[in-house]
DNA sequence: TTCAAAAGCAAACCGAGTTCATATTTTGTG
DNA sequence: CACAAAATATGAACTCGGTTTGCTTTTGAA
């Protein structure tokens, strides 16, 4: 079961978010409408809307997906969740198999950064990601606390990204900013479970 | 110059909002148009969007407002910025001059906490904040600890406040309120500067 | 009383996103 | 291969938030 209609949707898919990509990264994000996107993937209105449900979703597919939640959830018992989150980090920063295409990566990354809009978009994903954390943290302490925990683990680890992608988005190679962001990683765990003393 | 001008502009901009208000708590945010909004306070959509610059903005008044940088900025030599921080958020505990209408506000808090596109908008604002802050703390200490303070601390904050708001929608006196915040006040500071051990 | 500036307004416009009715394509089955 | 059902694509019209334009009314000060 091959599926043509599979290949064909996914190459559709991916049509239209090349087009807008690359339309926005020559236009700047709210100087692109959806109809010259449409147009130029040769797709109707509707039907990219079927594909992406808004037009920051063309941009920031697979931005804060991260389930942190989830790598909290199933650790080895035993390990504190900050313990794994920052094995989670560690291993991430020493293979960052960040994606296929990177031109792709960096150009997206450099349109988020231009556009308010979409940083605060980025920024909105991990919203839902924190109380989700918040959830599994209050299985073991109370409420209070594990949102604040959550809040300040969600906070820390989008600080560390940004940094690491700016990095890659100033023209560092991958290895690079890999080997920086193991550094950063250290640093932000050792933070969030030491405190702030100075 | 008592300035009739200046009166007339000022009920107006109260009369929308009121009005707004209203039509959102009666029958939610998402489904109240603009026009009826400024229909029922008889002025015309134009003149509504020169007094709100969005309809978000008819109901997030005041939110995220705090100039936590503006706090660290300007505390006295020898004193951390957590513990201004930290005398700040005690002072209000203490004290909480939180609006003129009581009721007024719990109808404001519950249309947002109702809405995620308004909750999202509310978690926005300090986004501004937080860049600030970063910006203050990275004058005594590197670039990347700066911005992880920053994010720690304003995730704290928005979390304590989400708390003591949600308790006074949940019906809890100003009083009662405001002294169980100054508990959650002491508790996220505690977090914040010696860290999450367990 | 006069007059410029401020405020208000109606109507047309723009772009994101939805609805709907219709057309086309794919697929599984006989 | 034929063909009907299901999935997908489409154009046109629509809703709503927000802007632009050109005009009238109100206000405050000379």
């Amino acid at each position: 079961m091959a599926g043509l209609r599979e290949r064909k949707k996914e190459q559709t898919q991916r049509r239209i978010a090349a087009v807008a990509l690359r339309l926005f990264a020559e236009r700047g994000f709210d100087t692109v409408t959806i109809n010259e996107i449409a147009e130029a993937a040769e797709v109707a209105k509707v039907t990219l809307f079927k594909y992406f449900p808004t037009k920051e979703s063309l941009v920031l597919r697979g931005v804060g997906e991260e389930d942190l939640a989830g790598i909290v959830a199933v650790r080895p018992p035993g390990q504190s969740p900050l313990e794994a989150l920052r094995a989670h980090y560690r291993a991430f920063a020493a293979d960052p198999a960040v994606a296929v295409d990177r031109d792709a990566l960096i150009t997206q990354l450099r349109v988020i950064f231009d556009s308010p809009a979409l940083s605060s978009g980025a920024n909105d994903r991990l919203y839902g990601q924190r109380q989700a954390l918040a959830r599994v943290l209050a299985e073991e302490r109370d409420g209070l606390t594990a949102a604040l925990m959550a809040a300040q683990i969600t906070a820390s680890v989008l600080t560390i990204q940004e940094t690491f992608f700016r990095r890659l988005v100033a023209g560092a190679s991958l290895e690079e900013a890999g080997r920086r962001l193991a550094e950063d990683v250290e640093l932000a765990f050792d933070l969030l479970e030491h405190g702030i003393n100075r």
